[in-house]
Order: structure tokens, then C-alpha cells, then sequence
DNA sequence: AACGCTTGTTCCGAATATTGGAACAGCTAT
DNA sequence: ATAGCTGTTCCAATATTCGGAACAAGCGTT
């Protein structure tokens, strides 16, 4: 069952919107823009929660009519929205006005973080994988079109929710992203790149969808993907991707990386570690699919 | 009650509801049971982030049912609040329909965590206060009757390395929670009482909001809490309060704390180190007077 | 197989919360 | 004092939410 990205025959996959066929008459779109408006309607809910993401976005705290230039939303209606935020708790209101974000986001995240299934079962593995490269390891999983890091094994000891935990990376330019993109199902990949922006970070950075689907091609056909600083200059990794339950349907897709300053770790090192990567990889994505919910997705 | 804790300029309190003077007539009332009903008025999101928290909160991911069962909401109401939710990337619907927290919740917490100015400037003095003690250093911020823990540095890694940040302990119960509260204005100490249901952890929690508020005196007296395995058996700890802004209105307020196994910390020991900790709470206390906005709150 | 029972989803009139313009306060700098 | 800016409050029009009830599917039993 759930063999893996070589299903999307079944069901299949209206609910992506069009999907139109991609890969051979893919040349002609390359830089077809992304769909920009109405990001989804989920009512007040949204309305509020684009506040939130406002504020938590930035890189300081806002003040009122700084929130109001940005969202464009009238005064009152917005006013409302930060009082209810704050009594909510997701936003705090400092002394001087300004807002920033609350504690309360700090406590659902870890409920979401402490008892993640995948984070669990890959901690071990990736305990092993660092014991065998000495470099920093990451776990990541694909939302949308980024990154989201949900644990990492450093160098030194310091495992706290350090910078990492948590912060979201482009998926088109980092190791992680294209190796979990690498493992979507056409349509899904179709979706998920659909709403790229392809910013260049650095020289090596993929400028296009063409060139990045030539890359994922690869990155399929090899297993794994190298990232030589397409997002931050001077860090290179390898990383292979890990898919839970069928990777068409609704499964988890992510990856685990290895990752070194590019001084001490070269293209020919990432290669040579390739193989483990991958095998830590699938180890993970086994522990996964034995010791979770049997899900028993398609049956139509 | 739209206002809230954000007039601490002006008039004075009386926006918190009856301020009953406490701590010498408080005898009467001890266990005035909490005010139990109507959290808040926050409209559609309120209700949105009652189905987000249940579902976060519980231990296991819960299916619509359940949540149906634990909520008493119409399931036309509910099942809207849901796919809104999973919509917005808040909660997840796994292939087998059950529902659980969402990556973007760490995304947020991210955020709100890395560039917090609090944590950001405690942590330096947390090292020296672990490189002195040797044992693991807590920072803990108080949000109503709870204390949201912040920050940490661990003796070594043990076997708990689950990262305790944004973990949630009721605050009448630990050493952070209780040295927090020692350094609450009236007012609002009298809010934050008012909202704990006091449940035996161990045979050395307090029971009552009597015995809470005598060992709430004496910690302002002393300027520390100890907190005796009343949160759980054979962990012991001793804390300072670290209030910003006047401690009185809107400032943050929090506390910082050594952590020991009892076995190995006694009484006295933690005794013995709390002046040092009252020395670093002073310090990280001052470094947010400086270092941070002048906010210019107390005018009164 | 047919039946009852549970679970999850969709529909639609009625009730209610949201909307957003405009007026109102408080503060600062001119 | 005046003018300008910021943040807050008010209220009728409107769009959303509410929530009961009907609708599908799935599961177990007789």
C-alpha cells in the first residue's frame, strides 16, 4: 500500500484546483506569476489572523497606525481586531502602544511541537546521522511553499528551541524544500510551486520554475538534493526527502538535512554523505508508516 | 470590560472588576470559588481559538466527535470553526479525519520567541547563573495564573531534553509562578487569584488561596520564593521576580529560577543561592530598564 | 442483506457580529 | 492657541455566523 509518488493516478486530485500537466509543456509558463489574491476565505478567522501574521512578521513592534498602513484595513475594524487579538492573547499591547506578539503562541506551539509524531520518532535517527557527520542535522516539513524547521541536533549541545525551531525558509532554495518538493505528487508540486516567488538570495539561487524543476527532476532521480548556497552564502547541505502516509494524498512531506559552513564542507563531502542521508531518510519514513495511524486513506 | 489592564495611568483600578482588599481581611473568603464562567468577549475568534485550544490541549489528536463532545457547540457552528481552522494552517486533519495542531503555530511561536526582548536580554545573565549553580535555570514570564516558560539552560542533557520552552505551569505551585506573584500589584494580584483552582499536585501544594497569599507575603518580604516539591514530588527550586515597567501597571512580570532534583538540593541550599538569584533577577530587571524602550508608563 | 446506529458533511432562514465611515478624545509640535 | 496626528469610540447597514435539521457514508448487529 502507499507505494508513494507514483499514485496520483488513483482518486485522483480535483481538488487541487487546475492541474494542468507540467514537466513537458512546462517550458513555455516559466515565470508565470504566482496567483496573488484572495489567499483563502476563512472569514473573521482570516481577517484576524492576518493582523496576527502583520504583527508577527515584523521585526519590531508596531504601532497602530503602522498596522493600519499595512493592511489597509479601515481604523475601527482594525481596532477591533487588535482588541480582540490582545485579549486573546496573541498580541501584547506594550506601554507604549505598540503591538508584538503574545505569549500564548509561544504555549500552543510547544503543545504542537512536543507531541509531534514525526519529530518524535526522527529524533533518534537524526541523533545517529549527526553522531556519523559531525555537522548540524535538521528535520523539516513542507507547508505551502517553505520550510518549516521542526528540530535539529547542533554542533555543540545547545538543543534549546534555539533560532531554528520553528523559523520557516523558502523551500525553492534550500536543501530541505527542493528535496521535500522533490517528493510531492505532480499535482501537488504544481500548487506548491504555483505560489513561488523566486527571490535570489545569492548567485546560485534558482531564478526560475524552469530551472528549479530541472533540479527537482535530478534531485528525483538521484534521491537527494544539494543545496550550494542558493540561500545563504558560505552554507552548504544535502538533504533527502522523508513522505508519510501516500505522498499524493494527504501525507507529511519533509526532510532531513546535513548542513556545514562551506569552508569545511565541500560538494564532493555532501555527496559522499548522500547515501546516509538518504538511508536516515527512509529509516524515518518506515518508523513512521509502522508506528503511526494506519490512516487507510484510499479506498475509492 | 473592554478595557483592561491598560489604564494603569490614569484614573486607577477600578476597571478590574471589585477590588476587594486583600491580605488582611482576606481570611474570610479563602477559597472564593473562581469566576468560573465567560472567559471573554472576542466574538468569532474567541469562539475559533476555544476549538484551536481544545484540540491543541488534549494529548492525542481528536476527531470531530470529540471535540463535538468536549465543546457543546452545534455541529454545523463547529465543523465551520474546524475547516476554517485547518484552512488557515492552524490545526491539520490527518488522512484519518482526526484533527490535530498545525505547523504554522510554530511558525508564529518562532517569531515570537527569537526576538522577544525579555529572553533576548535575560539569557546572558541565565548562563552565569547556571555556570554558578550548576544546576538548570529557568525564565518563566506570568500570563494570568499561569507561568509560560521563556527560557532555559539545562545542567546537561537529561533525558527531558524536550525543550520546556512555552511549556505552561500554574503559577500557585511553582517557584516562578509564586515569585511572579509576589511582585503583582494589588490589583491585579487580586485578578490573577481569582482565576486558580487550586489542585493538589503534591502533599506540599497550597490548597488554598489563604495559604497562598500568607507564603505570597513572606516571598515579598524575602524577595524569593522556594518552592518545596509542590508542583511535582522531588523537584525543588528557588526564584526571583523580575518585573518591567511599574511593576504595577502594564509591565511584564516574571521571575527567574535554579532548578534541582531534591535529592540533591536541599532547603538549604537553595537558600543559600538566593541572594545570587535575587542579584541576577536585579540585573536582567535593570537591563530592561536601559536597554529597552523608556515606555515612559509610571506617571503616577 | 436489511436494519439500526453512529459519524461526518451540507443547507438555509434567523439572529448576530462585523463592517467602516465619522465623530470624539489626547497628545505634540508649531 | 492652533493645527495635525494618533488612538479610541459610536452606530446603522451589511455580511457573517449560528444552529437546527436534513443528507450521505460507514460500521456493527440481527
Amino acid at each position: 500500500m502507499a507505494v508513494r509518488g507514483d499514485i496520483q493516478a488513483l482518486g485522483d486530485i480535483d481538488a487541487l484546483g487546475e492541474n494542468q500537466p507540467l514537466g513537458d509543456g512546462a517550458a513555455a509558463d516559466c515565470n508565470a506569476g504566482r496567483v496573488a489574491g484572495a489567499v483563502c476565505d476563512t472569514g473573521t478567522l482570516g481577517k484576524a489572523l492576518a493582523v496576527l501574521e502583520v504583527v508577527a512578521t515584523a521585526d519590531a513592534p508596531l504601532r497602530f497606525t503602522d498596522i493600519h498602513a499595512l493592511l489597509r484595513q479601515p481604523r475601527g475594524t482594525l481596532h477591533r481586531h487588535l482588541s480582540h487579538l490582545v485579549e486573546e492573547g496573541l498580541l501584547v499591547q506594550r506601554a507604549d502602544l505598540a503591538y508584538e506578539p503574545g505569549l500564548r503562541l509561544l504555549a500552543f506551539a510547544h503543545r504542537a511541537w512536543s507531541r509531534n509524531d514525526l519529530r518524535r520518532i526522527a529524533r533518534p535517527h537524526l541523533d545517529r546521522l549527526h553522531a556519523e557527520t559531525g555537522e548540524t542535522v535538521h528535520l523539516g516539513v513542507l507547508r505551502k511553499t517553505e520550510i518549516v524547521y521542526l528540530d535539529k541536533v547542533e554542533s555543540r549541545q545547545t538543543v534549546r528551541m534555539e533560532s531554528q525551531i520553528g523559523r520557516v525558509s523558502p523551500a525553492y532554495c534550500t536543501g530541505l524544500g527542493k528535496a521535500a518538493l522533490s517528493a510531492l505528487s505532480p499535482a501537488r508540486l504544481d500548487a506548491s510551486l504555483a505560489g513561488i516567488a523566486f527571490h535570489p538570495f545569492t548567485v546560485n539561487t534558482h531564478r526560475s520554475r524552469c530551472s528549479l524543476v530541472a533540479d527537482l527532476d535530478e534531485i528525483r532521480k538521484k534521491g537527494y538534493a544539494i543545496d550550494a548556497e542558493e540561500h545563504e552564502v558560505e552554507i552548504r547541505c544535502v538533504a533527502a526527502p522523508v513522505a508519510t502516509g501516500d505522498g499524493a494524498g494527504g501525507g507529511v512531506v519533509g526532510g532531513i538535512s546535513v548542513t556545514g559552513p562551506a569552508y569545511r564542507v565541500t560538494i564532493g563531502q555532501l555527496e559522499a554523505w548522500s547515501g546516509l542521508v538518504r538511508e536516515v531518510a527512509a529509516a524515518v519514513a518506515h518508523d513512521a508508516a509502522i508506528g503511526l495511524a494506519p490512516v487507510a486513506a484510499g479506498k475509492d
